[in-house]
Parts: structure tokens; sequence; C-alpha cells
RNA sequence: GGCAGAUUGCCCGAGCGGCCAAUGGGAGCGGACUGUAAAUCCGUCGCGAAAGCUACAGUGGUUCGAACCCACUAUCUGCCA
């Protein structure tokens, strides 16, 4: 079996980790489980690189348990938030459950001896009453070492914290101790910004088990220009491709900074030492070429939505960035790759449309006033053709192979306008 | 609970009766330059083709005229209980 902490230690994906950590895992095989919250109806970059650290550990041998919080999910972790969140309603939280936990099995194998295993911490939390978990959990908990956490500390010297988020860093230590019972769980895994919350569980499961459990954090992955990893203009990207199409999703990797591409790769592929080598000097000789670029996009575009998604978003890219001429391109290509990008219909029913209005109609701009705008600025093309005038509109003629209408605002932002007769 | 102050566009922040759709900065957007990059420079940045319309926390008022004055409401921040 190979070492799992060096695989993770030439990533760089170890930020801290407890210090009997080394010992348990010369034993061979662990157990180990990491838990994502649903706070929105998908899971997101972050939740990306636990679950394939979470995959690592699964190919090297060990038994992953992928936790949704359900019950967390409706309390709020204060990690991270210098202010009280807004509580989801049960509902809510619930729907988003099932949908999370859908777009957690397919990053996993389940089957084998170290199969992993899917769970949900509501349910043993739903029906506990409030005198068992005061006795039998509160009582373990020093609320002086609970303040002590960045997690709580951070807000009590800033917008203060609500007893219900305070309480947060219990109930994940709950479900450390509820896998550790249930399945001989002895390692938790999340990103630096758990650790307090971490420790907590390592220290609940001693006390009450009087067994030593494990912790360990990857650092978060951070931008070399400042901005948070893992959002563009539009918002955050999602791994739901209702949310976050595969193309967007592919462009997202595609446009990662030189000085980040090494990290990315490093956190999200599994490709090896040397290969990465290789693609570091790639970067270094030939940059315009974004190699490291089209490997990470690659690789993690395929990891979420499959060979068929990345290839039609690479179709879609190739087609609009390329150099060759749109009219040459053949209508299934055009396609699918106008299917990924913003689009809308129209009717042309005789009268003929601005290019500023359809601008607007696939939301490329705001208004119609910034559409002119855009047009007077030099910045719009309609099937790669500058267009020049405020006023200019589209005939049926205009549309590629009588369907598509591929409008460009800026240089690297498409949309599609497709034709309905 | 009492007193004082604040609330301006995506964010910060000027304006304190007409010259205000509102200075300046940031973000965003477009162009040049590029590699679908970074940095830099230039332009742009409420809606509307325009007339004009809607906006300076909310509601009402004073005034020929209000982001600016008054009253009340809401929220926030100080100081005193």
């Amino acid at each position: 079996m190979n070492d799992i902490l060096s695989e993770l230690g030439w990533r760089n994906l170890v930020a801290q980790h407890t210090p009997e950590l080394p010992e348990e895992l010369a034993k061979g095989h662990v157990t180990l489980y990491c838990g994502f919250d649903p706070t929105a109806p998908s899971l997101h970059m972050g939740n990306l690189a636990q679950i394939v650290t979470m995959s690592r550990f699964q190919q090297l041998g060990h038994t992953p348990i992928a936790l949704v919080g359900g019950a967390t999910g409706l309390i709020g972790d204060p990690s991270g938030k210098n202010a009280e969140r807004t509580l989801n309603t049960t509902d809510t939280v619930l729907e988003w459950v099932e949908g999370i936990r859908k777009q957690l099995e397919p990053f996993f194998d389940f089957s084998g001896s170290n199969a992993c295993i899917m769970s949900n911490n509501y349910i043993w939390t739903h029906d506990m009453d409030v005198l068992t978990y005061l006795r039998d959990i509160g009582k373990h908990f020093s609320v002086n070492r609970m303040l002590d956490k960045e997690s709580v500390s951070a807000r009590l010297n800033g917008a203060g914290i609500s007893y219900t988020e305070f309480s947060y860093q219990i109930l994940q230590s709950l479900d450390f101790l509820e896998l550790y019972r249930r399945h001989g769980c002895t390692l938790q895994i999340g990103g630096s910004d758990q650790w307090g919350n971490i420790t907590a569980g390592t220290d609940l499961v001693r006390r009450v088990e009087s067994a030593q459990v494990n912790g360990l954090t990857t650092p978060l992955v951070t931008k070399a220009d400042g901005t948070k990893f893992g959002k563009t203009e539009s918002g955050t990207v999602w791994l739901d491709p209702e949310l976050t199409s595969p193309y967007a999703f592919y462009q997202f990797w595609i446009n990662a900074d030189d000085r980040d591409v090494q990290t990315l790769l490093r956190t999200f592929t599994f490709r090896t030492q040397e290969e990465l080598a290789a693609l570091e000097l790639a970067t270094a000789e030939k940059p315009q070429a974004r190699e490291a670029q089209r490997a990470l996009a690659h690789d993690v575009t395929t990891l979420v939505h499959g060979d068929h998604a990345t290839a039609q978003a690479k179709a879609a890219a190739a087609a609009l960035f390329g150099q060759g001429e749109l009219r040459e391109l053949d209508a299934t290509t055009l396609d699918s790759a106008m299917r990924e990008a913003p689009n809308a219909e129209v009717s042309l029913n005789g009268n003929a449309p601005t290019v500023s209005e359809l601008l607007v109609a696939c939301e490329l701009v705001a208004s119609n006033g910034a559409g002119r705008r855009a047009i007077a600025e030099g910045g719009v093309s309609v099937n790669n053709v500058k267009v020049t005038d405020e006023n200019a509109t589209v005939s049926a003629d205009d549309f590629l192979h009588g369907k598509w209408l591929v409008l460009r605002r800026g240089k690297r932002t498409f949309g599609g306008i497709s034709l309905i007769k």
C-alpha cells in the first residue's frame, strides 16, 4: 500500500494533522470521513477539493465515509463566517441533502473491501432529546475551550454569535463519535478552517470512548491575484451542470492563472509528480499554449461531468475561440457549442431585432443601453464580424445553418441566438 | 430605557435647498497590448433611441423647487443607565 501521507505531502495538501496520525496510518488501513453540509443546492469547488482528497485515500485502499450534514446544515457552521447566517427552512435543507448525496456518489467506488459508505448525521441527531444531548454529550465540552476556537472567538470580538451556531462544533464532534462507533472511523479530514471542529471531535471520542482518533486538514486553495478561488464574475462555480454548465466549468479551469495552475493540478487532478513537472516546464517555455491549463480543465471536467460533456465543452471552446471561420463549422459542432453558451430563442416574424436587443435576450448585457454602448465601444461581434452600428439589425440570412447566430461581447463572452420558425 | 450621531448608486465615500443621475476611489465592463493570461494605458459604468422617467433607508410635510430643511417609522453606531 502506498503511503497516503507522502502522496498528500508532495501535493502540498497537508495543512495540519494530529501528531498520532502517521502512527495510525502505519497500521495500514483506516476508515475516514469528511462532512458536506447542505448550505446550497449543489456542491462547489471547496467541496471538490475534499472529494478528491477522499478519493486519493480510497485509491490507496482506505475506506471513505461521505457524510451529508442533514443536521449540521440546519444549524450553520460559524467557521469562516463573520456574521450569523440566516437559517434555511428544514424542507429546503432536506431537499438539498438529497441532491448533494446524489452528487457525491459518482466520485466514489461502492464496491470492494473498501467500498465507500454514505451517511447522514440527521439520522442520529433528529430525534435526540435535549436531556440526552446535554447530559451525554454536552457534559464533555468545556465552554472555556469552545470559546477558544477560532470560529467562535472571531465572532465574540465581532458581530456576535447565537447559541445555535455556538453549538455547531458539538454536533460535528458527535458525528465523529457516531461514525467511530458505527464504522470504526478514526480519521476526519476537511479544509483548514475545519481544524477547530475536527479537534473538538477527536477530544470527544477520546473522552467518551478512550480512543485515539485523528484529524487532517488541507490548505485552503488561494489564488495569486488575491481573489477568492471558486468564483467567477457570474458567481460561484458549482458542480451541478444545471447551475454551472460544463462549458462554463471547463472555461473556469482553462482561465486559471499561470501562477496558480500547478497548485490546482496538484489539488484537483491525479496526475503524477513527473507529469506535473513536464507541464510546469511547458508553461515556462510556451506559456501561450497553456498546456497545463488544458490538462487541468480536461481532467477536472472529466472527473465531474464525464467524457461526453468534456468533449462537448472542448468542441465548443475550439469552435468559439478557434481561428477557423465560423461559417465553416458543421451544424452538429455548432449546435453543441451554442447549447453550452448562454442562449435565447427568437422568431423573426418579419421584424428585424437589433443586435443590442439580442445581447439582452441572451443576457450578455444588462440593458439595451448597455448593449448599444458595448457596440459603440467596438466590443460586439455577430458571427465573428464586428458590429459597428449601434442600431444594427439581423435578418434570417445571418443565422448559420439557418439556426444559430453567434454573439460575442468582448474577447471571450459568447452567447447564442437560435431562430425558431 | 435615556442622550447623541448615522443611513447616498455593486462596495467605500463626497455632496447639506436650484448649477445633482449626484465629485472621487474600488469592483465591473469595453478597447489597445496579449496567451481566452498578468501588468499598464485609454474609455465606460441607473433606465430610455430621444423627450423623459426612476433613484440618495421608508412615509408624510415645508417650499416655486429637496439627496440636502421638518416630523414620524425602521435599522445601525457611540455615550449614559
